[in-house]
Parts: structure tokens; C-alpha cells; sequence
DNA sequence: TGACAAAGCGGAGCAGCGCTCCGGATAGTA
DNA sequence: TACTATCCGGAGCGCTGCTCCGCTTTGTCA
């Protein structure tokens, strides 16, 4: 019971207990309005939506980023960890890495305007994209390298370039029939995949 | 000397001369503007550069939508009217496709933020992407049909799922060595090959 | 040429946003 | 209970998009 969560999260410990709650009142009230509104939504809206100032909010989440990254922190843990366990489960390395890509797919079409957000040069979401990044490229890479050891994609391929490749074809209007962004990951996967493999 | 552009340009016959004069001007200053603060930048900011005030961009080009699509007006048609030349041209339809999505990408990256707000959802763009739609779907569609008829690539791929794929991915900030939108929609295009088509 | 609508123009002004700053409230401690 | 470090709320600034209205310019017709 005294023992927090194993991850290094809990960033409020040793404050006072009212900036402790203030913090977990604001993850609940974005995570509402991000479903709703998507993560662009206004600051004010989050706060309002709390019951606290927004300086409360800048406070505790200095960046929009932060904010983000701490509503999808354990969705985007558990896609991390997701890889191993499917490398060591699936079929093949490829098959590893085309459900690991789903899981991230998934992922990102549920959330309005992440995808947006990722790929955006906007300065208020670099730090989104970076931690992204460092959580999940290593995945990736693993995945990728283990494919390409097994002789079932050509190499070459750069994780840091197929991510980004999959987070730019989730962003945009959602919900249009006509699109849908797995078709043409699964394109490019097969476009990966070594001509004489099948 | 009378004949105007055999286009249905101008389409501000009849008005004013100061009227066409300032319509003119704006369009260059907005083409400058755009080059360096993307087609993003504030509308305060092209008429500052245009010497005019906000409302007389505003009354030529009631949506923003409307002043890229001016801006870029030629260079889309262009793209729009390559596509026959390169289908007569071409070695094979493929091949044809795929030079004309080199032209089409060439065109997107050199536009800083226009792939950007081609798939944004922001309503201020959704003319935007009409335009492009009505120009350039058909064209892609022209050159996927010949290629699937050629045999070179597997038939159910959707002319809109591929242009806005494309369009996706060449969103993002740009100037990063590590990716390259490119190398992505050539693997994009090697999966939609018929396996055995080489 | 001169007068007079009509067409066009400019920028003040409003609303919505991100972000900061500081006087006041509150939790923990002695 | 009294005191201070900590935290809170929202007014306020600067920047946007977009509109509205009094003033200016243009083209026309006598």
C-alpha cells in the first residue's frame, strides 16, 4: 500500500495534498474534454470543466504536451510493452510488427486530433512528439530489426521514418468513410516486405 | 490583345480597376508571405505587405480557402494537366502514376504548411480541399485505371484514399534529414504492384 | 467639365485564444 | 492558535479571425 506505482509516475509527490487532488481533478476534466473537443481544446474549457483556475493548470502541466502526455501516459506505456510480448507471441516477426502497428493505429484513431497534434509543427506539441518517440521508436526499431533478421522485409527502412509515415496517415478529418488510414498502412507494409518472401 | 486567358480566370472582369488592381496586389503579396510564414500567416500580415487593408482581402477572397487556390491556381493546373501528357509519354501507366505523384509531392513540399492544411479539419481549409478533390481526383483516377488495366498494379485501390494518403504524408514540419515523404509513398506504391508484375 | 451614385476601401472593434502575474486563500507546522 | 511556504484564481496582455460602417475613389451622364 505504501509502495506507489512501479513507473516513475506520481510526479506530485511531497506536495501540499490539495495541489496532489487539484492535479488529478485537471487529468480527469482533459481526458473528458479531450474526447470531446480533441486535444486542441481551449484551456480555459479544461479548466472550467475542473472547477480550477487555469493557472492551476500551467502549474501543474506546463506545456500542452504535458497535459497530453499525462492523460495518454498508460495507453501509450501499454503500446510500448506491447512489443516484446508480440514479438515473442505472433507467427513471425513481421506478423509482431503488423499488430504492433495496429495497436498504434488504433490507438491514435481514437483520439480526435492527436495524430493532428503529432505531426504538427506547432511548438506547443514538440514535446508530445518527443516523448512519442523515445517511448515507442525503440519498439519499433526492435520490431523492425527482428523482421529484417528473419529475411521477411528488405532493410533500410528507418523506424523514426515509418512511424512518423503511420502517425501522418491517422491525422486528419476522421470519420470519413471514404478514407481509412489501415488500407494504406497495410499498402505500405506490403511494399516492405521482400519481393521473393511471398 | 482582347482575349483574355482562355481559362475562366479573372474573375474580376467588370469590377473597378482600382478593384482588380488591389486584387492583383494581394495575390503577390500573399504568394511572398506565404513562402516564408506558410499559408498559415495572418491575414494582418499580408495586407500589411499588400499596402491594403484587412477588408479588401477579406471582399476578393471571402475565405482563406479561396486565396491559396488563387495563389497556387497555376501550378495546380499544371499538375492537373500532366497527367495525359505523362500517360502518352510514359513507359507504362505505372510508371506514368508514379512520375505524376513526383509532381504532385515536388508541388506539396515546396508549399510550406499546404499539405498541413489540405488535411486539416479546420473548416477555414475544407474549400481548399474541395478544389484540389475536383482538379486532381479525377486525373489520379485517369492513371490508376490504366495501370490496373495495364496489369501493373492490383485493382481496389481508391483514387481519394491515395491522393489523401499522399496528401498525409507529406504533412508535418519539414526540413527533417530523417524523413522524407518520399521514400514512404515509393514503398506506398511498390505494395500496390502486382506481385507478379515483377 | 462637373456632379453624383455606386462600388470599393481602411481600420476600429469585438470575440476567442494562449499564457503570465500577483493579491489572497489554505495546508501543514510549531 | 499563529505563522509561513505553498498554492490558487482570474484579471490582463498580446495576438488572432472576422465584421461593420463612415469615408474615398471611380466611372458615367448631362
Amino acid at each position: 500500500m505504501a509502495a506507489e506505482s512501479p513507473t516513475g509516475e506520481s510526479p506530485s509527490r511531497g506536495k501540499r495534498a490539495d495541489a496532489r487532488r487539484n492535479r488529478e481533478t485537471v487529468l480527469a476534466a482533459a481526458a473528458e474534454v479531450f474526447v470531446t473537443s480533441g486535444v486542441d481544446a481551449p484551456i480555459r474549457r479544461i479548466a472550467a470543466q475542473a472547477g480550477v483556475g487555469m493557472a492551476t493548470i500551467y502549474r501543474h502541466f506546463p506545456t500542452r504536451a504535458d497535459l497530453v502526455t499525462a492523460v495518454y501516459r498508460h495507453q501509450i506505456e501499454a503500446c510500448a510493452e506491447a512489443g516484446p510480448t508480440l514479438l515473442a507471441a505472433a507467427d513471425s516477426p513481421f506478423d509482431a510488427l503488423r499488430r504492433w502497428i495496429d495497436l498504434f493505429v488504433d490507438f491514435l484513431v481514437t483520439k480526435h486530433g492527436l495524430a493532428d497534434a503529432l505531426q504538427s509543427d506547432n511548438e506547443r506539441f514538440a514535446a508530445l512528439h518527443a516523448y512519442f518517440l523515445d517511448r515507442l521508436l525503440p519498439v519499433c526499431a526492435q520490431l523492425l530489426d527482428a523482421s529484417v533478421e528473419a529475411g521477411d522485409i528488405r532493410p533500410g527502412t528507418q523506424p523514426y521514418e515509418l512511424m512518423r509515415g503511420i502517425g501522418n496517415l491517422c491525422a486528419g478529418r476522421d470519420g470519413d468513410p471514404r478514407y481509412d488510414p489501415r488500407r494504406l498502412i497495410a499498402l505500405l507494409l506490403q511494399g516492405l516486405r521482400r519481393p521473393d518472401a511471398l
